[in-house]
DNA sequence: ATGTCATCGCGTCGATGA
């Protein structure tokens, strides 16, 4: 089975990259971020007409994420624990269960983390804090030692070989020390990250920045991949940067990547 | 630093976020 993970910015002015994309790519289970929409402008019509069931976590103008799954799939919550309601506010978080073909489960998460820009604002500190959160819950899950997938744009450049030109990241939150220990903190609860498991080569983005030239001088960062549990690292076997999906008229700022896994 | 894009509002562009 194939699980996929894009941001896709704007889920409706994205429409058509997005149904030609999942028709040619036919991943069985899809997570998106930053939708930009309310769940009743999310459009479900057109993707449930590709074979695909939609759960959705919408919000206006900013955020929002959704999971896309050709199997049966339940909502099992769609807000970290341990936030304040300010926090509750982003549509950032969606986390299902998937009844797979075989009679077994897994866990799917959506996530899309916090920016955290600029660095000594409270958007950072929210970052942090999120991040936080994250692990906690994810600590718990991981108590419950089955199959677990975590989509995310997580905006974070793991390694210095995962952007372009790494001086001009220095000052970003995307690169700032505390965001990056926040990083391995999560991957040290006992998760693989999949790109790292399978390929681990420097510069192989998923994200290239609309200003500046960003696409064709390559100037781009490895922010999006799929965190998995040990027992669905087991099953994991191929890992894919849609990376020619940046060249499509109007594309997202992000390409798609997708994990396959035996059964 | 910026060769951009998307959304919203009461608007026909500016502010905002990325």
């Amino acid at each position: 089975m194939k699980i996929a993970c894009w941001n896709v910015n704007s889920v409706n002015a994205r429409l058509p990259n997005v149904l030609d994309w999942l028709s040619r790519a036919r991943p069985d289970v899809v997570c998106l971020q930053e939708l930009k929409c309310e769940a009743h402008k999310f459009p479900s019509e057109e993707i449930e007409a590709l074979g695909y069931n939609c759960l959705i976590h919408g919000q206006k103008s900013y955020n929002g994420v959704a999971i896309l799954s050709k199997f049966p799939i339940e909502e099992e919550r769609r807000a970290l624990p341990f936030g304040d309601e300010e926090s509750d506010e982003q549509s950032r978080y969606l986390e299902s269960i998937i009844s797979l073909p075989n009679g077994t489960a897994m866990r799917v998460i959506c996530v899309y983390c916090p920016n955290g820009n600029p660095i000594d604002t409270p958007k950072f500190d929210y970052k942090l804090a999120w991040m936080d959160r994250l692990r906690n819950h994810v600590t718990n899950l991981l108590k419950f030692e089955e199959p677990m997938v975590i989509c995310g744009d997580w905006n974070i450049i793991p390694r210095a070989e995962d952007c372009f030109d790494p001086k001009a990241w220095e000052n970003d939150a995307l690169f700032h020390p505390k965001s990056r220990q926040k990083w391995h903190e999560l991957l040290n609860l006992g998760l693989t990250d999949a790109f790292m498991a399978l390929d681990a080569r420097g510069h192989q983005y998923t994200f290239w920045d609309y200003q500046g030239g960003a696409w064709p001088r390559n100037n781009g960062i490895h922010i999006d991949t799929l965190l998995l549990s040990p027992q669905a690292a087991d099953k994991v076997r191929a890992i894919k940067i849609w990376r020619d999906e940046r060249e499509a008229v109007k594309a997202s700022d992000h390409v798609p990547v997708s994990a396959d896994f035996e059964v």
